[in-house]
Formats: structure tokens, sequence, C-alpha cells
DNA sequence: TATTGTTATACTCTATAACTATA
DNA sequence: TATAGTTATAGAGTATAACAATA
């Protein structure tokens, strides 16, 4: 049902008319932002947003080195070894060292930060299915269609490092 | 109900299962979540996220007393008075005593910080649009569609206060 | 007495610089 | 010498509790 019936842009030369790109930048990053900070709200289990995303990140990526995850979560080799210091007393995260580089230590979730998390991102995701469901059907299946192209814009392309 | 995952999404848009639900839910947090923490990052001009909100709301809302700040921005009386205070220091912000009350404080934001606040949010506003510039006409197309629902679910339909 | 704002205190988040241990 | 991690130091953000001035 979605149709190219707006401005057809071609994505290499020609420049789009920029009014329209901009009004559709701001409203994009006001919804974005203000979602996040709802979102955010919403979580408040005792731990941080910066423990929580430290967590989600060991849950994904699985044992490692404390500069891996400074790396992943963009903050300082320092941060980051502050943040697990937390999680560690919390019993949420484990620390063992690398046997075959015995300067690394390799950080993992435990089975209490899985639950732990699974609990935080099951909160979230009840509080947005609610919202969702109150959506009409139409609105719901717009926003459904353009998750992808959100997902595209949110996934670094190219990382220039 | 752990292994609740892999759900086949029925390729229509009709009549979803609470299970799709979850599933909207999940990649719209994430993706929100996402862009919120990119936008955050692209406006570093010496400003902090919570100075550059209490400007923002200075801008939105004209001289208000500190207590109301404080209720905007959801923090203590304490923290929006710190705020104030540095805002105050770089000249953004302006302190006048309130005639008829002389218990209260009006902040208002000054040229200097009206100018810097849409600088700002020129540059966040540019880069997204720059981004959007990137994408297939097609996609972009499908994003500008969903915005409405977007800002409808950011948009507090009853108001508890 | 109730309200507005500030100060006092304490904790987390964050970064840079300096240091230790290992490679 | 280079790298991984930690410790030292410093400043912002945050909250609760205690206080001052005003209503």
């Amino acid at each position: 049902m979605e149709a190219a019936t707006a401005t057809p842009t071609p994505p290499d030369g020609a420049a789009a008319p920029s009014g329209d790109l901009a009004d559709t930048a701001v409203r994009l990053r006001l919804s974005a932002t203000r979602l996040a900070r709802i979102l955010r709200q919403q979580a408040d289990i005792g731990l941080t947003p910066t423990q929580i995303a430290a967590l989600a990140t060991l849950h994904r990526c699985g044992p490692i080195p404390v500069g891996t995850l400074a790396d992943e979560e963009q903050v300082s080799a320092p941060t980051a070894t502050k943040t697990v210091e937390r999680l560690h007393a919390a019993g949420l995260v484990s620390r063992v060292g690398d046997p075959t580089d015995r300067r690394v230590t390799l950080v993992s979730i435990t089975a209490e930060g899985d639950a732990l998390l699974a609990d935080i991102r099951a909160r979230k995701t009840a509080w947005l299915s609610t919202r969702l469901g109150e959506l009409p059907a139409e609105e719901l299946a717009r926003l459904t269609d353009a998750l992808d192209v959100l997902e595209h814009l949110t996934t670094p392309q190219k990382d220039p490092s």
C-alpha cells in the first residue's frame, strides 16, 4: 500500500528541495529524542542508564575485554573500569583474566545480570507495546513499514575511524 | 514464556497479533534510543545535554521561576538552581526577581542563549538531513509517512496534571 | 505555617593524565 | 616500546535534607 508518491529524489546527484528534508529531520529528531527520554524514565530498577547499556552490551557481545566494552559504549577506559566495578559489586557481571594475554580482563554477564536485563527490557517493551496497541491499525501499519528505514538510519554504514 | 522470539511476520499489514506488537516495540525502542544517542553526540558545543535542555525550555516557556523550570525538566529544585547558575555564568540566561512575589526568581534566556540554541539545533538538523538525503527515495517516503504516527506516540494524549 | 529558592552533603558519570603489569 | 587496565584527580549531574526569606 505504500507508494513512492513523495518527491522522487534520485539518491545520487540531483539535490532534493532541502526544505522538505530539513522539515522531516526536525520532526524525526524531536520524536526520537522524546521517545528515548520517555523510555528511559520507564526503567527505574536501581540501575543507571550507563549500567544498563553496559549490561546490554555484555549480554550481546559475550565475554569481552574492558577496552572493547569501552569502545562499544564509546566511553573512556576508566569509565568502563568503574562501570564494571559497580556491576561486579552488584553481582551482575564477572571478571576473568585472559590466559593467553595476562594484561586482559574478560568481562561477562552473570545469570543474575541476564535476568535483570530481561526484566528491564520487558518493562520498557511492555509500556511501548501498550502504546502501540492503542494506535489505530492503519497508523501502526505505517509505523511498522518505516521501522527498517529507522534501523537503516541508525546502523553505521561506514565507520570512519 | 521464554522462547517466543522467532515470530514469522505476516506479509500483509492486517490485524497483528500481540507477538508482533512486542517485536515492533523492541525494534522501535532500539532505534529511537540509538538515534537519540547519536543526535546527542552531534551537538558538542561546550554545553552539556542538561544545559541544552534547560536552555530550550527557557526559550520555549519564556521567563519562568526556577521551580517551574525544575518541573518542566523533571529535575529537583537544587539541580535547576545549579544549572541556571552555570548558564548564567556563561551569559546564556538572566535572573530577575519577581516584583509580585519576592521569593521567586524569574529566569529567562538571553540573546546569546537564543543564538547558541539556534546554532545547536541547526547542527543536529543538518546532520540528520544529510543522512536522510542519503536514503533511497522509497525509504525516505516510508519514513515520512510514519512521522505523524511517531509524533502521535510521543504526544501526551491525556495529561495527568 | 506553607512555599520558593539556596546551601550542604553525598553519590554517579565522565574525561585526561599518570601509573602498573604484561607483551 | 607499545598495550591493557587501573588509579588519581577534577568537574558536571543528580538527589535528599537542612536552611533562609517571603507569603
